[in-house]
DNA sequence: CGTCGCGTTGACGTTGATCAATAGGCGTGG
DNA sequence: CCACGCCTATTGATCAACGTCAACGCGACG
C-alpha cells in the first residue's frame, strides 16, 4: 500500500461546526453532548479507504466522527495487521498526549468528521473544566472499548468473538424494516479487528446463517435472528 | 475464592503523602512526576493476593503503586480470566469515569500504594489545570498500554507474547549483579495476562532455557541471556 | 465477455489447549 | 531434622480449534 497524502480542496469544509451541529440530533451517549468542543471543531470528509492520519504523524489534531465508521490499525514488521477500534459516529479518536500517532486511522466506509487543533483542544482543557472532563471522559471511554476487546481477544473463542462483533455493532446499527443492518468493512477488517483469519470469520458466518442464527444480504448486511441466545453465548 | 473485606489498622497508614513522596526518589516517566495529587494521597498496604477492589465495588478511590506489583483483571462467566494489565511502581491505577470499577484489582506480591480520593480528584481537576493535564496523561498512558497489548493478544505468537512480557519487565525491574531480575507473579497469572494456558507458558520457557536465551532460578527469578535476538522476535 | 477483487468452501497442517502424570518448593508438625 | 501434604510448575501424549493453502463462485467493471 503506497503512502498519499490527504489534501483536501477549501469547498470539502463547511462553515466551523455547522455540519458537527446537525448531526448532533442523534447522539445518546454522555460524551457526546453538545460540547464548547465544538467551537473549534471543523468539519472534514474522507472517502472510503482513505488514511486520515499514518503511524508516526505528528498528533496535531483529534477527531470525532459524525457520519460513517472509521478504523484505528497497528500493524507488525512482517504485515501482520491488528485493528485497534471501529470508530462509530458520535466517538472520538486520535486523542494522545504523546506527539506523534502511534497507529493509524482510515475511513472504512465515506466518512464525515470533526476535527479539533490540539493545541486549541489543550488550551481549553486548562481554561474550561467541563473541557477537561470532556477529555478525560472521552479517553476513558476509549480504555473501556480497550479493556473489553482485551478480553474478547485473550479468552474468547472465534465464534464468541463473532458474535460479540455483531452484537456490539446491532446495538448501535440502524436497523431496516427486515431486521437487516448494515457491516460496512470487509471480511479482512473484521478478521483483524477480532485477531482471526478472513476464512475463520467466514466459516463462523457460515455456520450462524445454517444455525439460523442470522441471515445475510450479500456479504454488508446482516439480520440477527436469535438475539437472545447469541447474547447467551458471550455471558 | 471467598470475598474479605480489607481493614486496615490506622498503624499502617503513616502520615498523609509522607512513603509516597519518599518513594518518588525512583520515578522516571512523564506522568510521575511529584504532582499536587500527592497532596492528598493516603497509603496504605496490601498482602500477596488481596484485593483492593472488585468489580462492580464504587470507583470511590484512585491509586498509585508505590512498591510490589497490582494485577488488574476481568472475569468471565464461565471463570475464564483475562489479566489487563500489572500496574508497576510509579503508576496509576483504578482512573474511572464510571460510577463502579469494571475489573478487580489484587497485589500480586506485598504492596504499597497511595490512594486518591475520587472526589477531592474531581475537584483538583477543575481548579488545577496541572491535574487535569495530569488525569489526561494518565489515563492516555493506560490506553497506549492497552494497545499494545491488543496487538500482542490479537496477532502475537505464543512465544512472542511470552518474550514481550519478559523484555518488558527486564526493562522496569531491579537487575542483580548476575543479571536476573524478580518475576513476582505466578505461571498462572503470566498465562492470564497472555491469553494463553500455564502449560503452554510453561513449555516456552523450557524451551528458552533450552536454546540458552534465558536463564531461571527457581520459577520467580529470570536472566535474559540473548536480549538482542529476543527484541528481533518480536520487531 | 473477460478480468479482478472479495468471499466462500474444502483439505490438510500447526499451534496451542486439554488431560494426565510427575517433580519440586515450602510450610507444618512430629 | 525429617516426613508429610499442599500447591505450583514441568513434562508428555493426545486433541481440537484455528490457520494455511488451494480451488472456485460471484458480482462489479471495463
Amino acid at each position: 500500500m503506497t503512502r498519499t497524502i490527504s489534501t483536501f480542496p477549501a469547498k470539502t469544509h463547511p462553515p466551523l461546526g455547522a455540519l458537527a451541529n446537525a448531526a448532533l440530533g442523534s447522539i445518546r451517549r454522555s460524551v457526546d453532548t453538545q460540547s464548547s468542543l465544538d467551537e473549534i471543531g471543523v468539519v472534514m470528509r474522507f472517502e472510503r479507504d482513505q488514511a486520515i492520519f499514518y503511524v508516526g504523524d505528528d498528533a496535531d489534531y483529534y477527531y470525532k466522527v459524525v457520519d460513517g465508521l472509521v478504523r484505528l490499525s497497528d500493524m507488525l514488521a512482517d504485515g501482520r495487521r491488528q485493528i485497534i477500534d471501529f470508530v462509530k459516529p458520535s466517538h472520538y479518536f486520535g486523542f494522545s498526549s504523546q506527539k506523534e500517532h502511534l497507529f493509524q486511522a482510515e475511513a472504512v466506509s465515506d466518512v464525515t468528521l470533526v476535527r479539533y487543533a490540539r493545541r486549541r483542544v489543550d488550551t481549553m482543557v486548562v481554561e474550561r473544566p467541563s473541557v477537561a472532563r470532556l477529555v478525560v471522559d472521552i479517553t476513558n471511554d476509549s480504555l473501556r472499548g480497550l479493556q473489553r476487546q482485551l478480553v474478547l481477544l485473550g479468552r474468547r473463542t472465534a465464534k464468541e468473538r463473532l458474535v460479540a462483533f455483531l452484537l456490539d455493532f446491532a446495538k448501535s446499527a440502524e436497523t431496516d424494516s427486515r431486521g437487516f443492518f448494515q457491516l460496512p468493512m470487509s471480511r479482512r477488517d473484521i478478521a483483524d479487528y477480532l485477531g482471526l483469519t478472513i476464512e475463520t470469520v467466514s466459516r463462523i458466518f457460515s455456520e450462524l446463517k445454517r444455525d439460523r442464527d442470522i441471515e445475510l444480504a450479500g456479504s454488508h448486511e446482516v439480520a440477527l435472528r436469535r438475539a437472545e441466545e447469541l447474547a447467551l453465548l458471550i455471558e
